[in-house]
DNA sequence: TATGAATGAGTGTTCATTCAT
DNA sequence: CATGAATGAACACTCATTCAT
């Protein structure tokens, strides 16, 4: 539906070694360090650890990654691209924004189910306390989300299918706001308790019901005509 | 405006010690405490540091609390008496359902800006690493805001103000994720940025322009008659 | 039957403090004492437990001893001052050697059974690591069963009650050395357990009988005649 | 003379690591820790002190052992097999009761003087607050002695070499005692003085004299024929 | 390139002792 | 005299990182 969208810069965290090792090395090591530091978070995994329980020498960790950090963020960075791919083809298989709109949040759901650990990881970067580690994520996928949904509300507007005088940049963070909420009630304990007591234990089986009410509010605000 | 709030169980994590010392003290640790665990994250603080930093022995540290956790926690449930005190305000003086919407959306800007470092330890708990501990919380004012929101809504169908076939529930799920995500785009650097990238710097100095943009969604989502 | 015992010099490892609190004050602190140091051995205890436990500040502790060794003499010494009187009244009852050395035997069960924490904290002092403690203890008292033995011996000897080529000191010496053991075999986890290996779950109920053997054994050595 | 006697089960408490560094260091590890640990006892005994007067990191400390009471088991555990070993020799090389009996009244002077750092350990260990730690140990060694001075006496008894009335199990319990006690003798500082004082200084040099003495106890306990 | 032993600063926590009230 | 808050050195133990093999 959408143009093309811009690839993420493909920042590299890891060491040229790191490709070089066997195909499993390398998805046992990430394997494992994405479920500690998903389970732990950032501080409290420690990367010798992570070595023996992927079974391979904290030495050949270290000829992989030049610190801790880089293997953390060589995870975020995977996780990243990974929503991104899924963004990307959910951008191109919509065919409108309301269909865009609606296979986002269920992608928002798939993608929290399918990667807990990846969203569990992605929380703790929003932490203040990992934030001038964010700094050295190339910040440009915080970017696609922005430009994709307000591109889509300003062309719905111009094609009058939707209110004429919603703010699109603001209304874009809404939608995101809801989506990146959503998606972290399927991640954390923490979130999930907190979803379940706004739903209810006994609405928390039908999920597509659930689903369809968030979508109607959206709808609802951007002023659907 | 409604009726009174439910008192948090005012569960205590500090020793009796703590309450005896002078304010200065006490108010010192505190504070303290929470610039530390705000800025590094649970983990990363260390309650030696934390004891330099406040001009205290670490003796009297562990005098006042059994243990890092304990400290942590006395911190976060003050951070909730605080919140809840706010909120239960805002209930208590908004007029009907929208004026109580928007009382609550300024508070949540509010808290934020006036106690970052609060919700930064707020975004930190949210973390599935210290989903652990959040168990030791009484998760009572996690159950505040659903029924005050949901309450609202189901009143101002009954009386007519709003569409009648919106789900208390999710809506007041969807209203709570977008005071949240608010309130976070003041707290951690991460979400601050995000939100700069939404709104664009340009209209990051009218911040009640945003504001009311955030209101009409919410007031569109609920189909305001 | 003998002469009467040196009295062991009275010496004094608390402060005069001490003497005047209330008997109940002091019986508690002692109580204490006794069980902790006796659980845990000296170094492994602390002062600051068996202040609480006695519901007695540290403040007083201190205003009663010096230091937490001299807490730990004032049980000792106390404990010393036990055994004398028990050693003393046995060997002013007994009619000759053999009844004695009867009587002493009984007198070790008995107090260690009587006084099983006392023996701990006894089995404590022999230690290498408390032996520099032990200097401070008027040594006095360790004076006062060898030559209660050896004087018992020699007299038998010129009596002809017993064999005249004993050697009065080497024998003394092995006599209180299996009384020694025989009072170990009722204080501490490891001697009940060794005693139990040696003579046998089943004999352990009957204990005047292995006592008897026991007697048997002395007497023989001693060459009754 | 005897059938073989079963072998201490190789208890480890050390991690394979330590197998893997230099016979140097581990020699410097094991003889500081022994020192240390025989001098304050074992709570009194810093690992860190040991790590630092064996010039080796604390890390690699805890690479060797996966703890303090680790380590200490590790000492014991070695000197039990010494101890053994000794034992074992003795066993085959004596020709019957009398001899046997004597050469480990020898052996006890031998182990105590030649290692006096394990007996004062080993003395620590029969305290009642490190029962808890001789549990983890394969307390097999302690049947050793029990069964070997067991069978000694049945055996002596059955060919008429002593007295047929003696419980041979008391009687083990009985010598057994008076070797500890000997070895003792020479172990711990309030032991030696104890012993100076029962024999006196002026025969602590004729120290073949004083054995010679104590075998004469023995030999007559057992009711030598 | 892979290994894992080695390092030591740093962690959370304890405890004998002091002293102002 | 009694109290208990305050102290801080010390403890057992962890972990990111280095480097010789």
């Amino acid at each position: 539906m959408t143009e093309n969208l811009a690839k993420t810069g493909s920042s590299k965290f890891h060491k040229n070694t790191f490709e070089k090792t066997t195909e499993g090395r390398r998805q046992k090591v990430l394997e494992v360090a994405i479920d500690e530091f998903a389970a732990n978070g950032y501080s409290a995994t420690s990367i010798n650890d992570i070595a023996r329980k992927a079974h391979i020498s904290i030495g050949s960790m270290y000829s992989y990654f030049a610190s801790k950090e880089d293997l953390f963020l060589t995870i975020v960075n995977n996780a990243y691209v990974v929503m991104e791919k899924i963004l990307d083809d959910v951008a191109q298989e919509s065919i409108d924004v309301f269909d865009c709109i609606e296979k986002m949040l269920y992608a928002s759901r798939k993608f929290a189910v399918e990667y807990p650990q990846l969203n569990q990881i992605y929380l703790d970067i929003t932490t203040q306390a990992l934030s001038q580690m964010s700094i050295r994520l190339s910040n440009k996928l915080e970017l696609i989300t922005p430009r994709l949904l307000c591109n889509l509300i300003k062309e719905a507007k111009s094609e009058g299918k939707i209110s004429s005088d919603v703010d699109e940049r603001v209304v874009s963070f809404c939608i995101d706001n809801l989506y990146m909420m959503y998606q972290f009630s399927f991640s954390s304990d923490y979130y999930k308790e907190r979803m379940r007591i706004y739903i209810g234990e006994d609405n928390m089986g039908d999920i597509d019901k659930v689903e369809e009410s968030i979508l109607k509010f959206i709808r609802r605000a951007l002023g659907e005509n």
